[in-house]
DNA sequence: ATTAGGG
DNA sequence: CCCTAAT
């Protein structure tokens, strides 16, 4: 017990109001410095943040005629390669987002194991990849070349090699804008069994923007591939490359990030109590200086398999466009809270792969584990995105095809005078932002959760077409396993420019007609898919729910033999969409973990009380539990006050721990007492003697009163 | 930063 | 426990 030593005084004790040791300014001295230093983070952030939209607005013609160009530099082995020609460009319709300059052309990658020369030749083969890959560290310039810049500043790529099955190592190119990209990436570590994953994400281009643009298709595409072709989950470190394009913020974040943990540091430090420094942290965490980080330690610490599959650059242009004004409608979205944990779904009430995307059939030619992604146009229902598997088994390969995943119910909230494409567009940012929050993709089969993500398939038992139909998919918000707060708070600047913004929350303007209008539309899908099966291939879709335990039913797939995943937004439009405070706490902020007042911890507090009084609990802290950091004053009170409630009931309600009687009944003797004398509380020692009396007659009659 | 109260 | 408003 961290309790610190009392005195076993009882009312007696009263004659001894604890006084604190020091006037609080003198105690809260030390920590001016903790709020001068997140205020300095802050005008880092912002600094950096005006860089890098100045940065963004420079680029910006440059970029938009980048972004629209088919030619998706496709990068391997530090040569830069435009994929027009040999891949199979799917055009993505935009979500009417403005402008559509942001489509994006994916190409299918064809399955190593089947077909390796097509897709994936310029990517060495894994088998040949015995030894480690090398590869330059810079990357060519062919790309930016062509875009006509992208010379000046050097592109730094870092390696990372990741033992894949103990045999042939991955090699895994990252770049970044900067040189010092710092940030240790991490590795294709977890010993996972990606053999023959190969990612090549090539920065060429100086421009920020136009790498995000490019990048993350490529990236994604990598990452569907994998899954395709090796169907072993992988790693989606790939996918922290997806930000180069974001480097800016995620850079600045990260330093916030550990210039805050530091501040913890350094408080504790100083004192060792109290755990508002944490909290502090904590609330910064949760706050506006987050952007990207999160996302990025997101991928730091997972691996999620499609988390940011799909993520696709909405916002450039957008962003470098729109100077929103704020008078405008204002657009609410938020996720529900009640659904934070759970998101998902089931029946693919999402839209047929048809209806989302223009895929290539050749993309699903099945030799090739092809991968398509797309980006439903319809602007209304895209939120909905329906989630659908599909196994098939060929060769030693498994392979699957989600036609598209479920998001979870979302609220917007929009003024009636907003526009049409507003809407679209909002119910655009909401998706992305709750997928920005970072997804997992758990795997249930036979109706339980597979957790061991080093198994491979066939020791998961998910080899044959007979696995199939047990096997689902769920997304998980990442914020459980990592309670990194994800978004962003940005400035409305970002957002869409045309009629609407999102703006945070705020109670008066939500127009709950609207909103509830567009929920239904966008949020009850309904069931666009066909139930009829006549494949034999099945997925399962369940609900995801937290419990994960829910299978759904069988869907049936029809003929969809490429993986279609549905791609909502960018990785990097996630960083930078605005997100309500709600919306960001429920979906990355873990509450607290529950700790019961022990009884010792409840005495310790009554005593406390006792001589303190209800009304200074951080005395009250401080003098019982100044070595308690998880018990924050408010925590306290609101012990205190469970307390007094407890006491009232009768002891058949109350739960949990029992306390004992005695101690409730001290509180109640305390409370009725304090409660009386709030007025007189500051000439304590005067009041003090009378308390005492007081005090005791209460306990008296209070303790007759219960044995009676 | 604390306190007080509602959720 | 969390969140907020008011100190």
């Amino acid at each position: 017990m961290v309790l610190k030593k009392r005195q076993s005084h009882g009312f007696n004790s009263l004659h001894f109001p604890s006084v604190p040791k020091a006037p609080r300014s003198a105690r809260r001295a030390f920590r001016k410095r903790i709020v001068e230093d997140s205020q300095i983070c802050a005008f880092e952030l912002l600094a950096s943040l005006a860089g890098k939209l100045l940065q963004e607005s420079e680029s910006s013609s440059a970029s938009s005629n980048a972004s629209d160009a088919h030619d998706r530099p496709a990068i391997s082995d530090g040569v830069v390669k435009r994929e027009r020609v040999e891949t199979k460009p799917v055009k993505t319709e935009c979500l009417d987002l403005g402008s559509c300059e942001e489509s994006i052309f994916l190409p299918d990658y064809d399955s190593p194991s089947s077909d390796s020369r097509q897709s994936l030749k310029e990517i060495p083969p894994p088998a040949e990849s015995d030894s480690i890959l090398e590869r330059s560290s810079t990357v060519s310039n062919a790309d930016s070349s062509e875009k006509g810049n992208g010379d000046e500043k050097p592109i730094q790529c870092e390696k990372v090699l990741a033992k894949v099955e103990g045999v042939s190592p991955v090699s895994v190119e990252t770049c970044d804008a900067k040189p010092e990209s710092g940030l240790g990436r991490q590795p294709l570590a977890d010993g996972m069994e990606t053999r023959g994953l190969i990612l090549d994400n090539a920065c060429s281009s100086k421009d920020p923007m136009k790498l995000s643009a490019k990048n993350p298709a490529l990236v994604n595409s990598a990452n569907t591939v994998k899954v395709l072709s090796h169907g072993n989950s992988l790693p989606s470190a790939s996918d922290l490359k997806h930000g180069n394009d974001v480097k800016l913020g995620i850079r600045d974040d990260d330093e916030n990030f550990f210039r805050f943990n530091k501040l913890s540091n350094r408080r504790k430090a100083f004192k060792p109590s109290s755990r508002i420094g944490d909290r502090r942290i904590r609330k910064l965490l949760s706050s506006k200086y987050w952007k990207a980080a999160p996302k990025l330690k997101d991928y730091e610490l997972t691996k999620p398999l499609f988390a940011d599959l799909g993520m696709k650059p909405l916002h450039h242009k957008r962003k470098l466009s729109c100077n929103p004004d704020k008078t405008q409608g204002d657009i609410l979205y938020k996720r529900r809270k009640f659904s934070d944990r759970s998101l998902v779904i089931a029946s693919d009430g999402g839209f047929s792969s048809e209806s989302v995307c223009n895929s290539p059939e050749k993309g699903m030619s099945g030799d090739n584990g092809s991968a398509v992604l797309c980006n439903g146009e319809n602007g209304m229902s895209s939120p909905v995105i329906g989630h659908q598997a599909q196994l098939r088994s060929k060769d030693s390969h498994v392979k699957l095809s989600i036609k598209s995943f479920k998001i979870p119910e979302l609220f917007i909230d929009v003024p009636e005078n907003a526009t049409v494409g507003s809407l679209k567009r909002t119910v655009v940012e909401a998706v992305t932002a709750l997928l920005g929050g970072g997804l997992r993709v758990g795997l249930v089969l036979h109706g339980k959760k597979v957790r061991d993500d080093n198994r491979t398939l066939l020791q998961t038992g998910i080899t044959s077409t007979e696995n199939i139909e047990t096997l689902g998919f769920t997304l998980e918000p990442n914020s459980v396993q990592a309670p990194v707060p994800l978004c962003c708070e940005e400035p409305p600047a970002i957002l869409p420019c045309e009629t609407s913004h999102l703006i945070p929350r705020s109670p008066e303007t939500p127009i709950v007609e609207s909103l509830k209008l567009i929920d239904s539309l966008n949020l009850a899908p309904s069931p666009t898919t066909n139930h009829a099966d006549n494949n034999s291939e099945t997925s399962d879709q369940e609900p995801l729910s937290s419990n994960a335990d829910v299978v759904a039913d069988n869907k049936p797939p029809s003929d969809s033999k490429a993986l279609v995943a549905v791609e909502p937004a960018s990785a990097e439009a996630l960083a930078v969409v605005p997100l309500n405070q709600k919306s960001k706490r429920s979906e990355n902020v873990q509450r607290r973990t529950r700790r019961p007042f022990s009884v010792s911890e409840v005495e310790a507090l009554v005593e406390a009380v006792e001589e303190l009084g209800t009304g200074r609990w951080r005395d009250v802290k401080l003098r019982s539990f100044d070595n308690a950091d998880h018990r924050t004053y408010v925590d306290l009170k609101d012990k205190w006050k469970t307390l007094v409630h407890t006491a009232q009931i009768a002891p058949q309600q109350r739960r949990g721990e029992p306390v004992p009687q005695n101690l409730l009944d001290r509180v109640l003797a305390a409370h009725g007492y304090w409660s009386q004398h709030q007025a007189k509380q500051h000439n304590k020692n005067q009041v003090t003697a009378t308390a005492t009396a007081t005090l005791a007659m209460l306990q008296i009659t209070d303790g007759q009163a219960v044995e009676a």
